[in-house]
DNA sequence: GACGAATATATGCAAAATGCATAGAGTCAT
DNA sequence: ATGACTCTATGCATTTTGCATATATTCGTC
């Protein structure tokens, strides 16, 4: 919807969001919930923060309300869940290639142990 | 194993600013064009803000004014130059191993296309 | 030497985003 | 049945941003 044409980086909360969504449709505080496991408890957002991103990232059609998914059928009523659109997993794709870049650029400075491949 | 401090991410800005003094002192103006120049223009910093988020980043000692350097004297005497701290190298370091971290939670999402690192 | 473009630092202000608290209701275990 | 946890959401003061503007110097070129 929203003609954001800059291609700027993603905050960083917001990449966990999107990521939140890579495998499958999940539920706002499931994506809260899977953020805390998965980034060991390294990522702090709030609920307030939370549906507020979510509601930017329906805004700009990163992300759509969904159907409850057939193995989570049955579950809490007041769950709203969401999945990626193309222009959203197109949007993550693209991020994690800068962070390729950014890290490359941080190997250049040593800032990096280089890592056997 | 003690709790570590836990940092929260970068914004992707700071990132760049603190990464154009990793090689050595810049001033103000020449972080602005050596993140232009180094991201591509992919990167678009107001000097509005540059100027603010140094004052925070001083303000966070993650960077501290310094003389100007050897190679460059004789220059612009409105010239501010700014180095790391121990901190702010220290900060770099440990967002450059986070978003390595996010690369490889990309790479077992799909999300990259696998290459030799 | 006049001129504009680029360099260099910085502030003002409205708009957006954030942190933190709170609301309100349903679910679950002890 | 009590409290902890789940789940979505709003209120509000503070912080941060985007954009414009201010001010002055340096540099090339006409």
């Amino acid at each position: 919807m929203t003609d954001r044409p800059r291609q700027q980086p993603l905050k960083p909360d917001i990449l966990w969001i999107l990521l939140a969504l890579v495998e499958g449709p999940r539920h706002g505080y499931g994506i809260l919930v899977w953020i805390r496991e998965e980034s060991g408890d390294a990522i702090e957002i709030g609920t307030g923060q939370l549906y507020r991103k979510i509601k930017r990232l329906l805004d700009d059609d990163w992300i759509v309300e969904c159907e409850v998914p057939e193995d989570e059928a049955g579950g809490d009523e007041r769950r709203r869940y969401y999945r990626l659109t193309a222009a959203g997993r197109a949007r993550v794709e693209a991020e994690s290639r800068r962070l390729q870049q950014m890290v490359r650029l941080s190997r250049r400075f040593g800032l990096l142990v280089e890592e056997t491949p």
